[in-house]
DNA sequence: TATAAAATCTATAAAACTATAGAATTATAT
DNA sequence: ATATAATTCTATAGTTTTATAGATTTTATA
């Protein structure tokens, strides 16, 4: 009775159909991430699973169901770490250095689906990004609250603009991430500590930086 | 006498063949920076610059030919100006400037081609990625080297890795190009002072970043 | 203007791919 | 052990797509 059409419910719905389903979404994934969502085949995704290419369709009503999936798969969870990094009664500095992490690590908790997420979730007709859309933008503000909060708290400064932050932040966060898949060999926490070191300080020596500070004074 | 198989030699070449070479390059940038290299079809390129999907072949011999030229499309020039932009003998603020302006500029120049280059150049077998690869090098090293002056005068705090950062400057300004592709309205400059003002201070308050240069010097 | 070369068109072979239907197999429950 | 449901397989219809060949039109040249 289980079919491609259901959603994926762990509690109710059958034990095996449900983690079957999982690996289906994580072979996709892995597959997309690789080959992008047009270059990857059913095919491609079937043998991924060690099932037939026919056999994919009892997991998936269609290819472009499959992309779905996956973009959404891990980001729902991911957006509720957030919340809870940003509920947490945290310095600044802190709070975005989990955020980096809680960003980072989930690349390399062998989530391809973040990257497919990230580079071909825009290949989805709109109406299969409604929640996509929604978490995003749910993640986003979660990360301008905690930067406005920075501010207010005169960490930050009062001349940054949250919304560029934000999107800075997520970029550095996702550029790094992708060199995270493709080399194996990068260190997480060493990433880590430096993109989180990057956005906090900058690169300027503190010298340079309080001649900033002074021009943009005096104006 | 003109075909497929000749490089671009806008020199020696027929006048005529060089400039709608350009035009199916740019056709095909388009194309392929909206729905990817795989999920473009040749048909759809041919669309965009006006021709029958057969007649394409007359300056591509394939598909994956078109996107090897696109992405080599620009990059050269860019990597030039680069190099210029590296050997004048300005300040270090005014040279990342510079370079941030190159970069993204290049985005709102009309040109698709540096997304489809970011974006869809790993989908190239290796061996159609020979100079694409070696210009990218070319590009990351001078910028690291850049970076190396910059400590060498002062400028920047002797603790940063200029390989992390250059990879982090090249990936903040990545995400934002394809902003600015994607949004008409985000305006340019704008763009640019916000990108070289995060990797030059960061985002703390001077106080703030005091702390944090007391305690590193403590150790 | 006649001739050659360049540019484009039309038509199509050959391959690849998605999605479906129905058969076959495996697991589960009575 | 049998019946029922779940899972997987095989085969294939129906598209779509790349690339090529040869005809046709346009442009340049003598």
């Amino acid at each position: 009775m289980n079919s491609a059409e259901e959603p994926i419910d762990l509690q109710t719905a059958n034990k095996k159909y449900a983690r079957k389903k999982v690996a289906a979404i994580e072979s996709a994934a892995i597959v997309f991430a690789e080959k992008g969502f047009h270059g990857a085949t059913t095919q491609d995704i079937a043998t991924a699973m060690g099932i037939q290419q026919g056999s994919l369709y009892y997991y998936f009503k269609s290819k472009e169901q499959a992309l779905q999936e996956v973009c959404e798969f891990g980001f729902e969870k991911y957006v509720q770490r957030m919340h809870k990094i940003c509920k947490k009664d945290q310095p600044f500095e802190a709070k975005m250095l989990a955020i980096v992490t809680s960003h980072l690590s989930n690349y390399r908790s062998k989530n391809s689906a973040m990257k497919v997420h990230n580079d071909q979730r825009l290949y989805l007709p709109a109406e299969r990004r409604v929640l996509i859309k929604k978490l995003g933008t749910e993640y986003r503000q979660l990360l301008e609250n905690v930067l406005q909060d920075g501010i207010s708290q005169n960490v930050l400064r009062t001349d940054i603009d949250t919304h560029f932050i934000a999107y800075s932040i997520i970029g550095i966060c996702n550029s790094w991430g992708a060199n995270l898949i493709r080399d194996e060999a990068l260190d997480l926490f060493e990433t880590i500590e430096q993109c989180a070191d990057l956005i906090l300080y900058g690169t300027l020596t503190p010298n340079e930086r309080r001649n900033k500070n002074d021009t943009a004074n005096s104006h």
